[in-house]
DNA sequence: TTAAAATGTTAGCGAAGGCTAACAAAAAAT
DNA sequence: ATTTTTTGTTAGCCTTCGCTAACATTTTAA
């Protein structure tokens, strides 16, 4: 079953509030998503229907074992996404971020993989500063401003939620 | 004004067809982007309304200067994309093309040009089979395998419509 | 333990963007 | 110059996914 952008940002805005809290309520699924919470109820019928949640009328709200799934690929998208978008393209990170989100729906779990392996060999090789030679003997020795690097002040400067 | 999804789908596919038509139609839209008539129809009041094309009652379909713009823009975004994807991450075309497809309408002018350059820079250092060591000395040889020939194959493989 | 506050639900609306059915106009063919 | 075919339009329906208004339930506090 392909789920639509709006479901999946729905699994894994419960995925993340499930690591945080003991209960999920709509109210926090509405504040996290900036939707009001008829929206929210309207949306776990759903998601219930698909067997991703389950969750009774007044009741509690916890992932299935395929929900937590998707979800967990779900972020597994957008976090590759935006590792290439900060620290690769280097794109500012509230950009990278909106960007990564809006885009990891349209990728195949395949391509994501790509890309986070192409991510490893780019980081191991270096952010090549120099020209972009790598017959030039400079190359070799300006592998100091990593993307690795980059990423990690975008981490540093994040804000817990 | 900021375009839907679907109105940069069609811009895009009104300016491919006048580059290939005299006359662009109701139906070629239609053909072309797979949907029905009245739905082009629908979405050709709109564009008119938005300025981007020239457009009335069983008339002449033609993009203004500002839809031809915006088409060109489009355009530019899906290319950078296919060559990533195709080029670099080595995601089969047709994949390739539907995903660029429907990721091109998440990104930025600003970072669709930050992708582009990138794609430049590492089409030139060529593609680092040996295991991506730039200290190991048989990485100065390996790049005769490189992006931009995946890119030359996929380009001949393919189809005129 | 009952009143107030917070939380959750239901009903129904609206925009986008598809669709079919039915009809109108234009172009092509006889 | 009619008839047929192709092309284009109109009307109205459906789904997704937001919304507001109104109401129901639960929890918290007095």
């Amino acid at each position: 079953m392909q789920l639509t952008n709006s479901q999946e940002e729905y699994l894994k805005t419960i995925y993340l509030l499930e690591k945080n809290k003991q209960k999920v309520r709509v109210t926090d699924i509405a504040q996290k998503m900036n939707i009001t919470k008829p929206s929210v109820n309207k949306a776990l019928r759903i998601l219930k229907d698909l067997k991703l949640i389950n969750y009774e009328v007044y009741g509690n709200i916890e992932l299935t074992k395929e929900g937590r799934q998707n979800a967990k690929e779900i972020i597994k998208k957008q976090d590759t996404l935006e590792i290439f978008l900060i620290g690769i393209l280097e794109i500012e990170k509230k950009q990278a971020e909106e960007e990564a989100k809006a885009i990891k729906h349209a990728m195949s779990k395949e391509s994501i993989e790509k890309l986070d392996n192409y991510i490893t060999k780019i980081l191991d090789l270096g952010d090549l500063k120099c020209g972009y030679d790598v017959n030039n003997e400079k190359c070799r020795s300006c592998i100091k401003i990593t993307a690795r690097e980059r990423l990690k002040k975008a981490k540093d400067s994040e804000i817990k939620i």
